[in-house]
RNA sequence: CGAGGCGUAGCUCAGCUUGGUAGAGUGCUUGGUUUGGGACCAAGAUGCCGCAGGUUCGAAUCCUGUCGCCUCGACCA
């Protein structure tokens, strides 16, 4: 490819859309540009990096024995209406109607259209188990795209779907599917991606894993575990709460005009956060009363985990005055209310507390989860409901937890029969018997991995990109071939050469140096080999790695064994 | 959907407060000088000032509405 040629305009400013590392370089680069709100086209560099991505994934998906197909992007609402989904899901969901009236939407998963090409061609024990997987665009409509590529409307993504006559087998392929996964993003350069338990939110079913990225521009937030393997989306993270064994208090009531914050009281009493016992009040999808959360106050809800207790959608609630709650002094003490209340863990044998009296201006001290709360109007359960905190004890073997951001790059999901059931997918088992199909789907994000691998490797100057997934492979700079037409030529002749076994790019246009390497490190291309006038006289090329670690002078009828040299590096530092 | 902000040249932005008919830098075109980290000189092309309505002799500028876009939050297979 000449660069010339190369459609992709590269420019130097910040664009003022764009504050994530990722989005910046690939609009400053030439790979992508919005068409609207999280609609994108790619340009060249980008498609081909992308194709890369999908051939690397195809190859791992076809290792575990999947079967590539295509579903429709525009299917019939009676499709979704089939599993339910069609009510259910929100205005994500785009639907549409065609010229007859008839109601139509556009694919944002294919869970209903896997299920209905299985249930017709896969009606014997004998066909399982078997996966189907394809490349290709999904739409949903999200309230809010953002970072580029990160979140967009408009996205390819690979969804793959594994059909099982035992939640054994199931299992198992699971975790096949995991490994898949793991070499699909080790193939692709990242060394920085984690699994994670993840919420199986509308896709329903049990087991979920989330592979996310460590990155500061993530929008998730995981629970990571130095010393165990405990890794957990915090929307799921278990919280095992530090304790404090206090001796009881005596409730004493206190005058606190206005102190509606925890701040406030902990600076009015002078006592640690932790000795606070806080009120949060939810609204609840569907019902009328609000519910009441109570939790010690260096804690916070994890409104991910009241849903799931609750089996509603839960929105934080200011209250109105018909509310038989005073409103920044609800206490559990003495508290009469209508509406239904939770104790978070946090609480568990604490003593000492301050807490809301459930009147205007007043708090009590002294307040003993146990002996004054439970039991009483209370049931003696606690509940889950606390957000993890950086730093919080690991759930699982006690060790301090750390908090990082990720973006999610694909997810697993051990499904069940939720879609086999409701769209009524039988086979017939070795005993003669119709039963439903387990499932299993498997999704990877592929402009996500474009924007990703930025985020993962670049420097100052651009992307770096993996050899794996790279546009190019040889980026030929000749520099100052407009007065040195020799240079030019011998650039020509590298080019032609390395062309046979390489993808290799020149830039063929009489620029100064500091616009061709300034164009070289926008496009990241990982081995860049400069012709200029300086080395030619010396009968020599100048190598370099756009990661800067390797740059060296080569003669020139050592240049392609030192190219072959290099190259073989690089692929061969993608394993480490 | 809540809160804030921005729409002026391909891009980054000034002009708007105080109304008088369009600017800079960069990019693009042409010519010349340059040539190892975004060079210099000269000439040129490029605008429904997001859109619609209103006020006014006159609107990029004031008013109303609307659409688009960004950031934070809510939401998110």
């Amino acid at each position: 490819m000449l660069l010339s040629k190369l459609l992709g305009e590269r420019f130097k400013e910040k664009p003022a859309e764009a504050s994530m590392i990722s989005h910046i370089f690939l609009l400053r680069g030439g790979y992508v540009r919005q068409v609207a709100t999280g609609i994108y086209s790619l340009l060249p560099p980008a498609k081909r990096i992308v194709a890369k991505i999908e051939q690397i994934i195809r190859e791992e998906m076809d290792n575990i024995d999947g079967q590539e197909v295509l579903f429709p992007v525009v299917m019939p609402a009676e499709l979704w209406q089939e599993s339910g989904r069609y009510e259910s899901v929100g205005s994500e969901l785009l639907r549409m109607k065609d010229r007859n009236g008839h109601s139509l939407l556009l694919g944002m998963t294919h869970e209903e259209a896997s299920v209905h090409m299985a249930r017709t061609e896969a009606t014997s024990y004998t066909k399982f188990p078997f996966m189907i997987y394809q490349i290709q665009t999904k739409f949903r409509d999200e309230p809010r795209a953002r970072g580029g590529l990160i979140r967009v409307r408009e996205f390819t993504m690979k969804d793959a779907y594994s059909f099982h006559t035992t939640q054994e087998d199931l299992a198992e392929y699971y975790q096949q599917c995991h490994e898949a996964y793991e070499k699909i993003f080790r193939r692709a350069g990242f060394s920085n991606i984690v699994s994670v338990e993840s919420d199986t939110g509308m896709m329903g079913g049990s087991l979920a894993h989330e592979f996310m990225l460590i990155s500061e521009g993530g929008e998730d937030n995981l629970v990571l575990c130095p010393a165990c393997q405990y890794r957990a989306n915090v929307e799921v993270s278990a919280v095992k709460p530090s304790h404090t064994e206090r001796p009881e208090g005596t409730p004493s009531l206190h005058h606190t005009p206005g102190m509606t914050t925890i701040e406030d009281l902990y600076e009015f009493f002078k006592i640690d956060k932790s000795q606070t016992l806080k009120a949060a009040v939810f609204a609840v999808e569907g019902q009328e009363k609000p519910i009441v959360v109570f939790l010690r106050g260096d804690y916070d809800v994890n409104e991910a985990k009241l849903r799931r207790v609750v089996g509603a959608n839960v929105f934080p609630y200011a209250g109105n005055e018909e509310d038989d709650l005073c409103f920044g002094f609800i206490g559990p003490h003495g508290l009469e209310t209508s509406a239904r209340v939770f104790f978070d863990a946090s609480l568990m044998g604490e003593n000492d507390l301050v807490s809301g009296a459930n009147q205007k201006d007043y708090h009590y001290t002294g307040i003993n989860v146990t002996k004054e709360c439970l039991g009483k109007s209370f049931p003696e359960e606690f509940y889950d409901l606390a957000k993890a905190r950086q730093g919080d004890p690991c759930p699982a073997c006690g060790h301090t937890t750390d908090l990082r951001r990720g973006i999610e790059m694909g997810n697993i999901f051990q499904l069940g029969r939720k879609y086999t059931e409701s769209m009524d997918m039988t086979y017939v088992d070795s005993d003669g018997q119709r039963r439903h199909p387990i499932m299993g789907c498997y999704g990877i994000g592929v402009g996500r991995m474009l924007a990703g691998a930025i985020e993962e490797h670049h420097d100052d100057y651009g992307p770096i990109w993996p050899i794996s997934i790279a546009p190019w492979q040889i980026h030929i700079c000749s520099l100052g071939a407009g007065k040195s037409p020799e240079v030019g030529e011998a650039a020509r002749s590298i080019y032609d050469k390395l062309s046979a076994r390489y993808e290799v790019l020149l830039d063929d246009r009489d620029v100064t140096a500091g616009v061709a390497f300034a164009d070289a490190d926008l496009l990241g291309v990982p081995l860049r080999v400069i012709v200029g006038k300086r080395g030619l006289d010396k009968g020599e090329i100048e190598l370099v790695r756009r990661d800067k670690s390797v740059r060296v002078m080569v003669p020139l009828e050592n240049l392609e064994a030192e190219i072959d040299a290099q190259m073989k590096a690089l692929w061969e530092e993608l394993g480490s």
